[in-house]
DNA sequence: ACATTTCTCTAGTGCCCGCTATAAAATGCA
DNA sequence: TGCATTTTATAGCGGGCACTAGAGAAATGT
């Protein structure tokens, strides 16, 4: 019972392709033709832009499968087929966030010459992203798993969350070490504390505050960083 | 149908007092005596005390009913006689830690003599109230009622969380007009700068922070305010 | 043509949700 | 001892939840 392989010792297929490689007939070799039977009669990706956008919105406890199938336009069991059950599709949208929406964070620490000039960025994009139109306010790696029943999702994002502050540290000891950053300085509570910036205007975003108010908002954030070159008071 | 009179043409009694004056005979006059029916067989406030740990823990609405008479060892007929539907609960829930746990804003700005020593205060002591053992981590009004499917819930402590920033720039607008502050302070950013600060610092102590940890971001935060007095940085 | 494969549609499954009807139990008052 | 009043425990209401069985539809291969 309940086994991947079939009754003729071929393995069982497991169809709802997670993420990439969208099934070009790795296996088989062939590579160009159509899949074999029937063809999916929705976008997979358009489909799974419209469960980010719901799960933004409501998260993940409050938004039902009965909710995605109908801002996905799809039935549940092509749901279920394309992208497995609620979760796995929960954490196939976290990945696509991560790698757009909140991808500035990556790239700020990786572009920027100092972690000051990187947390600075990051501050200020956060401010626009965060109250952007056409999708909703705030974070969905912040907000979409909060008081969520179900533990190991709830788990998933904190551990993001901890990373991109752990990222920060790191990226803060590096300038420290490479004399940007007086010895003195206290990498992980800066990290904490740029963290916590985050977190708070994406709270604040969510709660009504515009982009002018957040950039408000980070640039007295930034006053505490230890000041370097020139600046207008 | 579904009326507040009975056939009789009395009313209806509303039992669940509404947090205070739990029945002394009101109307009647009479004042001493025991009630009248059946007495409670479980203490109110201890249950009340128990819905809150919950709902602190867990949010509204992954806060089921059943989980509710669980933990205050009541059954659900006598939940809602005592205190109405779920909602009217959480409620309450919301009132009494507003008096209680998270009392300690309203107290630094009453009694703390300038905008910076009470945010100062605020901070420290929100170091120590969000990670203190015996309780959830966090603040309940920040996080209770997140992703929540219920909108006026939502609303209702988004209300909470904007008025506590109000209450700041007020604090901070008066020590402007004093001359404790600078007249280019701008009290509103300031303000949103507290609120992001508290509501980060709530979600790190959710994430995992301890107080050491979240006293180093207070300590950090609070280097944006202009110097007054000695200091050994 | 015909079997094979895969997706879609209908219509559910069992479970838990917030909430309540009912009747028994426990009190005060006559 | 009744009788009115209130709380209790039992048991279950309708409804939404995540999820799926089964049959048909639409593409492929040979």
């Amino acid at each position: 019972m309940h086994s991947m392989v079939n009754d003729d010792g071929t393995m069982k297929a497991e169809s709802h392709g997670t993420a990439q490689a969208e099934r070009p007939g790795a296996a088989t070799g062939k590579v160009k033709g159509r899949p074999r039977g029937r063809p999916r009669s929705f976008d997979r990706e358009t489909a799974l832009e419209k469960a980010l956008l719901a799960f933004w919105l409501h998260g993940y406890e409050a938004t039902s499968v009965s909710d995605l199938t109908r801002v996905m336009d799809i039935g549940a069991p092509s749901l279920y087929a394309a992208f497995g059950d609620k979760r796995s599709l929960f954490e196939e949208v976290v990945q696509v966030y991560g790698a757009t929406y909140g991808s500035f964070i990556d790239r700020a620490l990786a572009e920027e010459p100092t972690a000051r000039a990187a947390v600075e960025r990051v501050l200020r994009e956060a401010a626009a992203a965060y109250t952007e139109p056409g999708h909703p306010h705030g974070c969905l790696v912040v907000h979409a798993a909060a008081n969520c029943s179900t533990p190991e999702v709830e788990q998933s994002l904190r551990d993001r969350r901890n990373a991109d502050i752990a990222a920060f540290e790191s990226r803060i000891r590096a300038d420290v070490a490479a004399g940007a950053l007086p010895p003195v300085t206290d990498a992980a509570a800066l990290a904490r504390h740029t963290g916590a910036m985050i977190q708070g205007m994406s709270q604040q975003a969510r709660d009504g505050a515009s982009r002018e108010e957040l950039e408000a908002v980070a640039e007295i954030a930034m006053s505490i960083w230890p000041r370097t070159g020139t600046h207008t008071g």
